[in-house]
Parts: C-alpha cells; structure tokens; sequence
DNA sequence: TCGTATTTAGGTCCTCCTGACCATAAGTCG
DNA sequence: CGACTTATGGTCAGGAGGACCTAAATACGA
C-alpha cells in the first residue's frame, strides 16, 4: 500500500539540521548565510546545515555545524528548535527533513568557509528577506525572524544579542532593530532594571565616544519576562507565526 | 568517517509523529494514550503516532495519526508542532526521529482502537505524568503540557477546547483545569468580553441545571491575547521550558 | 574657562489594567 | 415564597506603561 516502505513500516530518509543564525551588528539585524558549493541549488544562498551524523543528538548536530559555520562554540549563544520541516519534494535529492534551529549571539566573528560552504557570511536580514535562498529556506528565516520578534517580548533572551558586560542602551538597540522601530530610552530603562533578575548591575561603567559615561549590566538569571515587554507600535495583532492547521 | 553513513553523507532514518492530545473533560485536563499492541514496549503506555509515510507532509501525517486514533478530523481543533526528538538511542529498532505535535481540542468522543493501538483511552494529566511511558513519550508529555500552559496566557487557544457555542464559565474552567488553580469569575468574564476578538457574543443563552442562565460565545478572529491572561498564582517565574542548550 | 552638543539617569503625570471585593439578577429546588 | 447557585456587573486601590521633562556627566570648540 505504501511506496518505498521497509518490510516494517519505516521510510528511510535523511535528516538534517538548518542553523537561522541571527546576530546585530552596524545597527541592523544580521543573518549567517553561505553560497552553497555542491549541487542541488550550487552556487545559491542557503542557511548553514548539514546532516545529522549516526550518534549524534540534534542538539549536538546544530553545535557542530555552528561550530563548523562560525567557529563559535554554542554554548556562549542562545540556542533553540525552531520547527522541522518535512515537505515531500522540498529536496530534489530525495525524502529529507530538516531540523530548524534558531541561535542568537553578540557581534560574531566573520565566519571562515566551512567544509561544504563555498562562502559564508553574514547578510542583513531585509536584503535576505528579499533573496532567492535554496530549498525551503526562506520560509526558515521568515519563521525564525517571527520567533525572535516574538520571544523579546516574553523572555530575557534579548541579552544573548549583547556581549558582556552591556549597557541598557545596548539592550534597547537590540529591541530597537529586530522589531523595526525605536523605543524610549527612559521607559526602557525603568521596564529592565525593575523587573526581576534580567540585568544585574555590575557597578562599574563605560565612557562611550560622546555623551555621559553609561552603567555595566550582566545577564540576570531570569529567563521570562513578566509582564512583557510591550510591542505597541503599529503593526500590533497579527496572526501567530505557529505551525499547523489547527 | 562517519559510521553508517551512505556515500553521499546521509544516514538513514526513521521519520515518525506523535501526538500529545489534550481534552477538557469531568473537571481534569485528560491525554489520549494508548496501549502498545507490538513490541518494542508492547502492553505499556504511549503516545499515538505512527511513521511518516512516502508522499505525506508532516501535518498531513498528524492529521492521519490524528483521525485514526480519535475519528476526528482535525480540522475542527489546534494543532502544531512541538518539537522533534532525535536522541540517537530513543527506540531500540534504530535511529529515530520523532516530530512531537500538541493537538487541544473539545471533550473528544470516546476513541476507537486504532490499527497498532491494542486500546485507547483517556487518561487525566496527573495520572499520566506519574506513570512510565514508552520511548521518551513522558518527556514529550511534559513539554506538551508546559507549551499548553504557556499558550493560555498569550493565545487564545483555550477556545479551542469549548465546543461552540460556549459560556464564559466554559472557558474559565478550561484556564483553571490546565493551569491549576482558581480564576476570578469576575475579572476573567471583564477581561475576556473586553479583549478583541476572543469572544464574540451570539446573542442567545443557556440554561444550566442549576443557576442562572449564562451568555453564549464563540470564538472570535483574534489568535493572540494581548494582554495576556495573568497567571499570578504561585508557581511564578519558573524555567522557560524551550529546548537547546543556549 | 565656559558654553554646547550628546547621551545617560531619573522623575512626574495620567491613563489603563488588574486584584480584591461587593451587589444584583435570574434561574432551580424545596 | 425563600434558600441556593451561578451569572453579570460595579467599585476602589494599586501597579504598570506612554508621554513627557529635568538633571548629570562627558567631549568638543570658541
């Protein structure tokens, strides 16, 4: 009844991880991308992946190609499913699913040309937003910018963009350029340092190029934000980004 | 290299879904489980689900595990994707893959035993969740639950679970089930009917066995609840449940 | 040296939302 | 009719957030 099963019900396909690696740099929000060195979709743009190896968890099968991608070990950035993707003919190759994760992390290096990247290299996300990527790619990113927007608002998760120890505008430019629109300094600062454990103070301070010096702050232990951030601007009670039909 | 690998870097795998579906039934949030009628871990407790077969698409083959288990289609309740496990020693046949989804739905008719479900049945949570599961299925489960919880807050997916049309009662007793405590019928009715497009009155009433005749409801457009549903009670500021390593 | 520009830090007012109540309405049951 | 139960609606105080405004601390230029 069912083409290409095994005598026990199992259809062998491949499973990879895809990385939307997000990161702010130059006030705009960046993503990691490489031009794809081997065929299907050679020489396009596409999220860094790969596949996942025998005994490998996917939690470690998107550290490795992190690593691999960025030379950066994960365990400094925020790392997190996204959802997996599992349309039939979304590979020419044949039956694959991909595991999407989502990684957020400070100002990162320039990445150097993994294994089977020809180039990578990190691209603003509206020029992204408006490119051809390979496979289902772009609906990847498209989803993994929901989530990002999505998660300022409830979680503390804001502070993996921002290497430490930061100040409170640091922050703010965070929110700043991943939701499009400026927030005030003032009401931003008294939102962060009274809610529960999202910055610490560190008690020192930083001169910057111009203007008063600014206080440090580090990571609290807070995870959740509560109440949220508000997000009032405009573009407010859109549909949920989530998954199925439901 | 790499161990089981196929020339061109893939390893094959089993690709399966499982499903954590909740209910609202008798006063208790119940989980549709079944006992296995095939090894491994045939007789225990697990989750419904199957593989993923050759042309199908992940939420079609949820939908299809999702009819065959319960006889209903799915179009009538939420679904979405959880997460995917993929531990590499999760199921003694061989590597596989799981895309967990989370279905909620209204007080579901009693469900039909399946093709390999010997017996399936409605389980409470609390029931569930002290008891051993197959595969990894508790884990998934719990994080079921927690996405559930959370999902109240900032969702309007607690309709999901009323059959319509529906009382505010109705709905208030879906919050208190899933989140475990008492709500205010007052402040809940003030904040639920002045939210956009939660609700939407149809103009008619019931009658209970006993009380007052309440207003009737259905769902309305609106899929985000902003603000959220205060849950203050307690069990505040806990670990976001999320996935990776971060 | 003294303003000026710039950025941070902190305060004020007013409005809306929420929690904790209380009061009333509209049914059923004895 | 009166007791009970549930639904509906109102009040009041406290907290959070938006829209401001003022002061502090630095660099720079006249």
């Amino acid at each position: 009844m069912n083409r290409a099963l095994k005598h026990d019900g199992t259809m062998p396909a491949a499973v990879t991880v895809d990385l939307v690696i997000f990161t702010v740099r130059a006030a705009a929000l960046h993503v990691l991308l490489i031009e794809r060195g081997m065929p299907p979709f050679e020489g396009e743009l596409a999220l860094p992946g790969g596949y996942v190896r025998a005994g490998e968890d996917l939690d470690q099968a998107a550290l490795r190609e992190l690593a691999e991608e960025t030379g950066i070990n994960g365990h400094e950035l925020h790392l997190e499913q996204l959802r997996t993707f599992g349309a039939p003919e979304r590979d020419p190759r044949g039956r694959t699913f991909t595991v999407a994760y989502l990684a957020l992390g400070p100002d990162l290096p320039t990445p150097v040309a993994g294994t089977d990247a020809a180039t990578a290299c990190w691209v603003p996300v509206d020029v992204a937003l408006s490119s051809e990527l390979a496979f289902d790619h772009l609906i990847i990113l498209k989803e993994g910018l929901d989530r990002a927007r999505a998660k300022l608002e409830y979680t503390t998760v804001a502070a993996a963009f921002c290497r430490q120890p930061f100040t409170i505008a640091d922050l703010r430019r965070v929110y700043e350029v991943i939701w499009g629109f400026p927030l005030d300094p003032s009401n931003f600062r008294r939102k962060v340092t009274k809610a529960a454990h999202f910055v610490e103070p560190t008690g020192e301070s930083r001169t910057p190029e111009i203007g008063r010096p600014a206080a440090l702050y580090r990571r609290g232990s807070a995870e959740l934000l509560f109440p949220p951030m508000p997000r009032s601007a405009d573009g407010e009670h859109e549909v949920q980004p989530s998954a199925a039909t439901g």
